[in-house]
DNA sequence: GACTGTATGTCAGACTGCTGACATGGATCA
DNA sequence: TGATCCATGTCAGCAGTCTGACATACAGTC
């Protein structure tokens, strides 16, 4: 390794936080893949595990993509038996999606793969620290104009 | 287990993570857009500004892409005139990239639009806490096995 | 010198996610 | 009631990124 100077960007907060991301992402594809399920795909199905009955657009906000793309992951979790939604809305258009027996089974064991792999990329920090940075980040969230 | 309206998610570390480097994303986005740029695009602006002659493949690393997806950007920016690459290797089979001097008149403008909006996404914290937030993401970056 | 291993640049194909667009259902208000 | 606006689901097209593959250039070993 040549031991250059740091450069101004790793004294840039968003760096450092792309870095991370990059790094648990990589991580949790590594740890789903068994499962077969895409790191969109786990997100769905978690969120649909904490708030049974949420619709697509609602999913989409919540896991930060598009209408378009969480359409598509549900129609694939649908397709593989993980999910239902009713052929009608019961009010206005928004389908409720609820996660079938098989898709709370895969939910399981794709939601301790994910804490495994979360917790190995959080170890150098104390719980201590982990709870701060928690807090730190959650402040910039609350004062971000809601997507 | 806490029942609080906030779902058991926004415990997780890494959902908060993904959620701020969401926000930062498209802040980046907005800033860059006035000046044609995407954010791959800017982040090699950037490296380059800062470390001169970097290879197509260490431009990669550092921005956290494929070599096959920062050679479209590298062309890209080359075809715009913001830098220049030789047309012979002058040591293996790497091609060392520099900003031309509209180049670095681009980074110029770019750098400063990110640095608001990043100083915007993350004003809620103070500089102390910026400062130990960097710190703590770095720590995780640490024990990460280099791609 | 020949062989092996590693790193780089590049091409081709597939996949994912996005933007733009449209139709539908509901709420609001004149 | 009719008009307007907003949210939702979905279709089509496009850009960006990735995986897989290949050829090339250097360092190390025999």
């Amino acid at each position: 390794m040549d031991q250059e100077p740091v450069g101004e960007l790793e004294l840039s907060v968003g760096y450092v936080l792309k870095q991370v991301h990059a790094s648990l992402r990589s991580a949790m594809d590594v740890a789903l893949r068994p499962l077969d399920l895409t790191v969109p795909q786990y997100a769905c199905l978690e969120l649909l595990g904490q708030s049974s009955g949420l619709s697509n657009s609602e999913l989409a906000r919540r896991a930060f993509v598009t209408r378009q793309s969480m359409n598509l992951v549900l129609r694939r979790l649908q397709e593989r038996g993980l999910l239902t939604r009713p052929d009608q809305a019961p009010h206005g258009r928004a389908l409720p999606s609820m996660l079938t027996r098989d898709g709370q089974a895969v939910l399981r064991r794709a939601s301790t793969a994910v804490r495994t792999a979360e917790k190995q990329a959080f170890a150098p920090l104390s719980p201590e620290q982990q709870l701060r940075l928690r807090r730190d980040l959650a402040a910039c969230v609350a004062s971000t104009p809601s997507s």
